[in-house]
DNA sequence: TTCGTTATGTACTTGTAAGTACAGAATTGA
DNA sequence: TCAATTCTGTACTTACAAGTACATAACGAA
């Protein structure tokens, strides 16, 4: 037929999602994606489209790769406190010391006045109404765990609150006890 | 001596912060703060150096306020337990709405990655930190009206977390009696 | 091998924003 | 009124980044 690509658009996408969260959208700069990746421009504008609608992808990829190992974690049997227990505790790594130095890129980019785009928005609200969406559902679930009067939608969303103060305030690098000690007293409202 | 200025500077501040604010450190131009102000650019400059230093200033004013604010709250007669309630109750407005979708020019510039200057984070550290103090501060104070095993030091973290995520998740207007019932279902860790 | 097709790389255009040179305006003190 | 000084506005320079034109390379099909 004709020529083939070059390169993986998965890996692009990945190269571009490291450099677009370590700087955010408007400061990062497709000279320096093609750098990171070798990609040339126009190839990276016949593959993707522009830069808006190369860093939706990205950022859409972002979202489910959580999503899909929250469905996971939060599926797992036993105590449905144990399961949230679990799924907060994962993000440690990413609240805490370096790693945790440039936060998380679905909130940073809700925070970031610049990306007032229709589209990233809605692609981020659809990720955080599905991600409350599970909490809700297994607390749901396994209501007979908690206390009388326990209410599994407030609840769901203190804990998404919880966890995006937590992403937010990562970029102070916390100590991961510290992000351990928060979360142990907030797991008290599952009580 | 001189031609004295034709503005106030905390004028200009207070204009800047709003613009700031609207879209962000990037993505705002010097020429939308003259248009904004009525004041051109030499005269800018020569008031508050360069773009970074004019960002750094209107950041520092931007935390004094809300710094002032919490420490007169947080100081008030009565039960510690309402000051926090008071002080928390307080964002409600910025955290809810029409007026929350801006959320908090703070937390807004410790999620961009663009401001990795050394001085913004650092102010941003300063307010952090003091804001976490007062909290503790109260908190011990008043540790007689908690339970047995209260910890004010991690409470107060708990409560700067929580603070964070509001306004974090601020930018997706939420209903604000929704925020209402996270803090009071929040105050519940103050029992 | 040759053709049609699609990808690639170089080099360009264009737009925009940061920062500044400079001439002239406004003020106070003499 | 003049002089010294500092502010102001216009218009510029410079840099950089988004997006693209175009010539060429690489493939499959016939």
């Amino acid at each position: 037929m004709a020529r083939p690509r070059s390169f993986d658009p998965d890996d692009v996408l990945e190269i571009a999602r490291q450099v677009f969260w370590r700087k955010g959208f408007q400061a990062t700069s497709l000279d320096e994606i093609t750098a990171a990746s070798g990609i040339a421009k126009p190839s990276l504008y016949a593959a993707f489209g522009d830069k808006n609608a190369l860093f939706l992808k990205v950022l859409d990829r972002y979202h489910d790769g959580i999503l899909g190992w929250a469905e996971r974690t939060l599926a797992q049997p036993g105590p449905g406190r144990e399961a949230i227990r679990q799924w907060l505790t994962g993000f440690i790594p990413y609240c805490s010391g370096e790693r945790g130095q440039h936060g998380c890129l679905s909130i940073n980019s809700a925070t970031d006045g610049s990306l007032d785009q229709a589209e990233v928005r809605k692609s981020i609200e659809r990720y955080n109404r599905r991600l409350e969406e599970l909490l809700r559902a297994r607390l749901r679930a396994d209501r007979a765990e908690f206390r009388k009067g326990f209410d599994p939608d407030i609840t769901a969303h203190t804990i998404m609150v919880v966890h995006a103060g937590l992403l937010a305030l990562a970029h102070q690098r916390p100590d991961s006890k510290q992000v351990k000690a928060v979360i142990d007293q907030v797991m008290g409202l599952l009580a």
